[in-house]
DNA sequence: GCCAACGTTGGC
DNA sequence: GCCAACGTTGGC
């Protein structure tokens, strides 16, 4: 089993909206990187850091996990649509996304700011100075010091 | 294939 | 609202 941080503006879409949702598909992720993450490695079961972005403050707000892998993200097609990809040609998806599902709440947001500063997530790809992935690998240890900070409370 | 210009992200 | 960081675009 793998893990994850998926990054969000509660704006947008936040953990209220998935948790009335059930099951909500990941749309919208227009960088490659992200994409080949989503695409390739994010598999069903997988647990996923559910983080608030352009918040105040930022920071992860629950748990999510992967219910179904990989399908083309049915907007890049919709000229109507925000997500719509004008560059693409043909009938071939670019752009992909997953459905996932909420496992946990935490009872307050887990500030970036104590990331930041908590033993053992120096090198957790959130923390690092101008981190714009919005998919991003978590490793075990990450994600089980992220739960005990998020348990604890702040 | 280089790289300057430009647009976006996201913390602060 | 500012602006540093970074991804993308497009002329050459």
């Amino acid at each position: 089993m793998k893990y994850w941080l998926f990054k969000t503006e509660p704006d947008v879409f936040s953990i209220e909206d998935l948790k009335r949702e059930k099951i909500s598909f990941w749309e919208g992720v227009r960088n490659y990187q992200a994409r080949n993450y989503l695409r390739d490695e994010v598999k069903l079961g997988d647990q996923i850091l559910f983080y608030h972005s352009n918040a105040n403050p930022p920071g992860v707000v629950g748990i999510a996990t992967v219910v179904k892998e990989a399908s083309p993200d049915p907007y890049q097609f919709d000229p109507k649509h925000k997500y719509f990809d004008p560059k693409l040609k043909g009938p071939e998806p670019r752009w992909y996304g997953v459905h996932i599902s909420l496992k946990e709440q935490f009872a307050e947001i887990l500030p970036l700011e104590i990331l930041k500063k908590a033993k053992g997530l120096d090198s957790m790809v959130v923390t690092q100075k101008g981190s714009r992935l919005s998919i991003q690998p978590v490793t075990e240890k990450e994600f089980s010091i992220v739960l005990k900070l998020a348990k604890i409370g702040v």
